[in-house]
RNA sequence: CGCGGGGUGGAGCAGUCUGGUAGCUCGUCGGGCUCAUAACCCGAAGGUCGCAGGUUCAAAUCCUGCCCCCGCAACCA
């Protein structure tokens, strides 16, 4: 009964702000969270940054900041745009604690001593201008498959082939641009292949992870499990393992050693009489549940899990995978604006939106979503403010009506509404089922189903019609929509607090948990309680709010976006006439267009812009237009634009286009005027 | 044969595990209501459930084969 459940999301990175994809995962949690302490359950949501590794340690050296004054700057922002959107972690800390250095070294202790920790030289790039090894990812150059230039070291984009940076062609540094030389150095390996046996059971745990999941792991059993290299040489932002000389615990053995660590700060500061040595012991009465996206349950599913086996500490139950957010039914992209950082969201609107819709969506398996702005708003509007807020808002503004005074009819008066009660308390089993399997899709229809009910009872009962004559009658069946709203401001709680607490406050009394709703009998309410004020609840979303949010794309390199003054709306930068009229748009004539291969989004065009030759221009429109229908279009061109290289073409010019809130792109055409008009 | 997810009225999705009247939101058309946030309620039109075959009294659902889309992984001036 008393059994204590830790629930994790993965550590957010700590070299940016958080954007909506970070939020999926978090809402999804604090739901699941949520719902467990409506239903009586100890609950403690854990998280934490994850501040270690070589991408944040260049960060901060390019921005002449230590890394541990760097991180410090995104520790803040992520905790308050978590808590602005209700997160209820109940310790948010981060991997660069002094609780973290402990409990990375004694786990690195446990395994050593158990023999689980070999070493062996590796041959790894160097970097000799800036005086450091390079992750894969820092290597650049040809790749020996299909000699496609820039590719990274480890994949290449082209041809899709696996290598080692060794094997590039003119292997050279991504930082210093400078060719690297090949410097071996001891490595320290974990023994993963040791644990085989172990993780296969483990995957094969029913409730563990769902079978999708563990059909994804299985090639890595086939190819054999390898040694997991646990080392980075210095200069690295990290932990130094302790008795090796410059030499630092990787990155990704230390942030899921966050989710003790953080238990280790919680149990500190807030329950004094628990540890996160008897917390995660593998004796200790508490269950864990990691919350990841499908991006890391190689780390969580195998790694980890061997880790915590081998160094005699408790399992998590059960490893939730989501999948990814997709804006508007394609990857979120900076380009496209369509890369929502989670303040830009707060900016413009009320977070309960979100939490409502992504609830909606979020089914038990780990299906991307796609978080459309149409949908959104309409669907949001519709079922969250028309069918649940207005059913408050029509139900409590004629009960405080001067006529009714705010006050509920005796029980017992009004035998359709009682069965309508009844009917959404029998729907609560099913509900809870549907949250308990983080079938939050589920969930909210069944919650919705209650909200239709109660509005389809108004229409048929019309009390206010009977206001005049019969006040007593009307008053009776409003009281009994008033019991309905008592039930969904329960209901909603994990999924939107605050408009379920906002909902609570209206009727006067505390949200009801889910574990008394439960046992609850009809009547709920204590009927001779007067209401609290009324008000409306949660207004709608506006189109132009909406879109604002995906409005101006932003410069692709947040370094450079610190330097440069605050990139401007579309609507606040004003240029004066002249600077328009650098820009020479012209009338072209699309002559002929073929898809560029192997790019999705391109389409290679010869345009006759009034010139001797036609000019070649590369668009990204060909989501949007098939080659065919765009030949012999007159289209708005820009003529003076640099030239530059795509996919290997050079494009000399631009086509202007309007893009509609799904994402497609509509060219700007011109009725008739020749190629080579010029546009003022 | 890389791995995974998907193809269901005009759009977006649920239903597939456990076969039996095809459901939800939006949109369209018609009606009701006028308490409420242009809201709420009712009705209608619109579907060969990607294609082909098989199992079955019965297939969106189970089996076999195939096609297409998306992500892992690019592209955006």
């Amino acid at each position: 009964m008393s059994k204590l459940t830790l629930i994790t999301c993965a550590l957010p990175y700590a070299n940016g702000p958080l954007h909506l994809g970070h939020m999926v995962e978090h809402i999804q949690a604090d739901i699941f969270v949520r719902f467990l302490r409506s239903m009586g359950h100890k609950v403690v949501f854990l998280c934490a940054d994850d501040t270690h590794g070589t991408p944040i340690e260049l960060k901060a050296l390019e921005e002449n900041q230590r890394p541990e004054v760097f991180v410090q700057r995104f520790f803040e922002e992520h905790q308050k745009d978590f808590a602005e959107f209700g997160i209820s972690h109940d310790m948010f800390s981060s991997t660069h604690s002094p609780e973290n250095r402990f409990w990375a070294s004694e786990i690195y202790e446990r395994l050593k001593k158990k023999g689980l920790i070999s070493r062996r030289d590796i041959e790894q790039a160097f970097d000799e201008h800036a005086g450091r090894f390079l992750p894969d990812r820092f290597v650049k150059g040809t790749c020996p498959r299909c000699k496609a230039e820039d590719q990274y070291g480890d994949v290449c984009e082209k041809c899709g082939a696996i290598y080692r940076p060794k094997e590039l062609i003119e292997a050279r540094s991504a930082l210093t641009q400078k060719p690297c030389i090949w410097k071996s150095s001891e490595h320290l390996f974990f023994e993963l292949p040791k644990f085989e046996l172990f993780l296969k059971q483990l995957l094969s745990t029913p409730g563990f992870v769902s079978e999708g999941i563990a059909m994804q792991l299985k090639p890595f059993f086939e190819k054999g499990l390898a040694e997991w290299d646990i080392s980075r040489d210095g200069p690295y932002f990290g932990f130094p393992i302790p008795g090796e000389e410059n030499k630092f615990f990787y990155v990704w053995l230390d942030a899921p050693i966050g989710y003790i660590s953080t238990t280790d700060i919680w149990a500190k500061q807030k329950s004094p009489t628990q540890s996160a040595q008897q917390l995660w012991s593998p004796e200790g009465d508490t269950r864990i549940i990691h919350f990841i996206g499908k991006d890391i349950v190689y780390f969580h599913c195998l790694f980890w899990p061997a880790i915590l086996h081998a160094a005699q500490l408790k399992l998590p139950e059960r490893v939730h995978v989501h999948g990814f957010l997709t804006v508007n039914g394609e990857k979120m992209s900076k380009t496209r604006g369509t890369f929502i950082e989670a303040r830009k969201y707060l900016n413009h609107l009320d977070p309960s939106y979100l939490r409502f819709y992504l609830a909606s969506l979020l089914g038990p398996g780990h299906e991307d979503l796609d978080f459309s702005l149409k949908e959104f708003r309409q669907r949001t509007n519709a079922e969250l403010v028309n069918n649940l807020g207005n059913l408050a808002q029509r139900t409590l503004s004629l009960l405080s009506s001067p006529a009714l005074q705010g006050q509920l009819a005796p029980q017992g008066q009004q035998t359709e509404g009682q069965a309508m009660v009844e009917a959404a308390l029998a729907k609560l089993p099913l509900i809870k089922r549907a949250f308990e399997n983080v079938d939050f899709r589920q969930a909210t229809k069944l919650i919705l189903e209650i909200g239709q009910e109660a509005n389809l009872y108004l229409t048929q009962q019309a009390p206010w019609k009977r206001l005049k004559e019969s006040p007593e009658a009307a008053r009776a069946v409003l009281s009994e929509t008033a019991e309905v709203i008592f039930i969904l401001s329960g209901l909603l709680w994990p999924i939107v607090p605050r408009l379920a607490t906002k909902l609570a406050t209206q009727l006067d009394v505390e949200v009801p948990t889910f574990q008394h709703l439960l046992s609850a009998s009809y009547p709920l309410l204590d009927r001779t309680q007067p209401l609290g004020r009324v008000s409306p609840l949660i207004s709608r979303i506006e189109e132009s709010a909406a879109e604002a949010m995906v409005c101006p794309p932003k410069a692709s390199k947040p370094s450079e976006a610190l330097l440069k003054p605050e990139p401007k709306t579309q609507e606040s930068f004003e240029v004066d006439f002249d600077a328009f009229l650098k820009l020479q748009l012209v009338v072209g004539k699309v002559v002929e267009a073929k898809p560029v291969e192997g790019a999705g989004k391109l389409l290679q065009l010869l345009v006759d812009m009034g010139e001797e030759e036609p000019r070649c221009i590369v668009s990204g429109i060909a989501q949007s237009y098939l080659p065919e229908a765009l030949v012999g279009k007159h289209v708005v061109v820009v003529k003076n634009l640099k030239p530059r290289k795509i996919r290997g073409l050079s494009s000399r010019g631009m086509l202007l286009t309007a893009q509609n809130a799904s994402g497609k792109l509509s060219l700007l055409e011109v009725q008739d005027a020749p190629p080579g008009s010029p546009i003022t």
